[in-house]
DNA sequence: GTTAGAATTTCTAACGTTAGAAGTGATGCT
DNA sequence: AGCATCACTTCTAACGTTAGAAATTCTAAC
């Protein structure tokens, strides 16, 4: 009698105007508070009878537990963030997508976030989205010092993909990246490639995955004695259709000397045939292209892209894995996990023809 | 004296091992929580001297306010979810980015849900995510019953995308679907296109975009003296690349008689330029394709993708304005808006040579 | 020096959930 | 009959925030 809300369930279409509190439900039911959670959590200790009334009664009122109060109270939201720079890019896209589903395994609800717009989201994201109540972070850094994010994500569940931090901030989870290019390499020596270019690298950045790439496509340059040069080897930031369309312009001039471009990402690799067919260089038979991340968009591009596939449900899974154990209270030291890559050929790597 | 947690900002390496709350600002600064909230919200009837003694504790301690305390209290989240079928499709992801750029600009945080996984999925975020506290839905649905939708939403502040829902269950906002087909054969007769297919069209949803589209088409058709078949109109109900490539393989037999071929969607285009090229078709010189999205992709397609293309700003921003008067309790009749669309012409559409 | 009124601050209940502690009966054992 | 044990239920404080009402202090005018 001490509740001046008095239209749960009133409405007069039969649908609530405000939704059903626990505290609705015991009194529908004629029980306690405690008796209705122990319901709802199916616990022992409530009377058959007991139990089928507060059914009845949550079904009546179409009641369903608020998150918030439970968030409140116990501290735990089961959402954990993921942070990427952008989500209009497709691999990230997918990337998401396959975080999404392994959420929905692991019991959590992934909260998809964009840090591409200024260094504060970076930071706000480095940082466990503060007051948010995210239970961790998935995290996938731009710019962010990596000095700076050690610093801040000790406090924070987090996983990091993408950019490999030295220090090791986080738990790191990601391909071999070093072996796959190799595997690029040889596939390209395969085919009979012979004199390779490179799009991507960035020596300022030692541990982005376009230089650990580009050590993988060095040390199998060398190894398989094939040939590369100093002007063919090109250092990007952004892994951009349109940077890689710049790249391939100032390539032009050495066409007919390389006969394969290895990018370090399929929008690179896609931006970089878009200015080949546009100068009617021939891939694959004037230079073979070949890409990181097997974005679908490749599949249907003339000539389709050849390109190195992460197991993204395998990653997400590893992913979902190491930040439970992180939130779960786990203070290992900051672990790397390396989940398998694939080289799917495509038309764009073929040997040429006759 | 009654607070048993007494770590607050304690950790020897100086930093907090718990968030601040708010009662820890008030005890080291030695005033009232209600003072504290009165500096928080920058209120008056604090004295200067005050207001700086708070705020130099709550820079001490890095308190930041508990989303989820205010939630519970305010009953408001200043969340909206954006719930689409799936996040890794290109338009889809382009127009999550707006919603997240837009959401910002109007004091929202977007939280991007996938509905495609299931029926379930789709009326959760029909229902406006029960427990959640979400304050508002973006909502594309895919398979909904529009009759349910219009009951579930009557309650929870929402506003549709994509597919218009006859019986006005909700805000509506999109491009004027009919008026953009026209332009698109507009377009194509201009170019010397005279006999003209479609690939997406749906009778069995009469208020699909396909179907919306479709009316626009056969309206221009007709108007324009234009030809067109019953064994050139192509139903689908997926918008993938996929279906794209085999309605093309559909249509191969067609080819020499048909000399425009107009998609529902850029997805759709994509996959039949991919059919026609691998059978030898010439894109645009045997056959013009368009498409709708104006995804980046279709700029980097060799021939690159002409494309009815939607201003996404625009559209999110009237979105977010129709979804917060919603939200402020307006009881309205649902309205429509219709945002602005541009013909992008590229060369998949270009009149054939010679 | 009083006092009305304003300025500033504190007190307290409420938002919806949870779970430990305490309470009530009923049953079975001696 | 007395008592411990068990099944079941209720009571209550707590999570972090907010804001109306109440209390206190200050200011200025008489």
């Amino acid at each position: 009698m001490d509740d001046h809300r008095d239209d749960v369930g009133a409405g007069r279409d039969g649908r609530p105007a405000r939704p059903a509190r626990l505290k609705d439900v015991a009194e529908l039911a004629g029980v306690s508070l405690k008796t209705v959670t122990n319901v709802v959590h199916e616990r022992r200790h409530v009377k058959a009878e007991t139990r089928a009334r507060v059914k009845a009664a949550i079904a009546e009122l179409g009641y369903t537990p608020s998150l918030v109060g439970r968030q409140l109270q116990s501290g735990r939201s089961n959402i954990v963030a993921l942070a990427v720079p952008r989500i209009d890019e497709p691999y990230l896209g997918a990337l998401a997508h396959a975080m999404i589903m392994a959420g929905e395994r692991h019991g959590y609800t992934v909260f998809t976030d964009e840090t591409g717009r200024s260094d504060d989201h970076e930071l706000r994201a480095a940082a466990g989205y503060p007051g948010n109540s995210i239970d961790g972070v998935i995290y996938s850094p731009l710019a962010v010092d990596p000095r700076r994010l050690a610093d801040m994500s000790r406090f924070t569940p987090m996983v990091l993909l993408g950019e490999h931090l030295s220090e090791g901030a986080a738990d790191y989870v990601a391909i071999d990246n070093e072996q796959s290019a190799k595997d690029v390499v040889q596939h390209l020596a395969d085919g009979g490639r012979r004199r390779i270019a490179y799009v991507g690298s960035n020596p300022a950045r030692s541990s982005s995955v376009g230089q650990l790439r580009f050590q993988g496509f060095r040390a199998a340059v060398n190894d398989l004695d094939l040939e590369t040069r100093d002007d063919w080897l090109l250092r990007c930031d952004r892994y951009t259709r349109e940077t890689g369309a710049a790249m391939a312009e100032q390539l032009l001039p050495q066409i007919g000397e390389i006969d394969a471009l290895v990018c370090a990402s399929d929008l690179l690799a896609i931006g970089a045939i878009r200015t080949f067919i546009a100068h009617h260089v021939r891939v694959p038979d004037d230079v073979a292209v070949i890409g990181w991340d097997n974005i679908v968009d490749g599949r249907y591009l003339s000539p389709s892209l050849s390109s190195v596939a992460t197991d993204l449900d395998l990653l997400a899974d590893r992913t979902f894995e190491a930040l439970i154990s992180r939130i779960q209270g786990n203070r290992d030291p900051a672990a790397v996990y390396t989940v398998p890559h694939e080289l799917i050929i495509r038309e764009s790597s073929r040997p040429p023809t006759g």
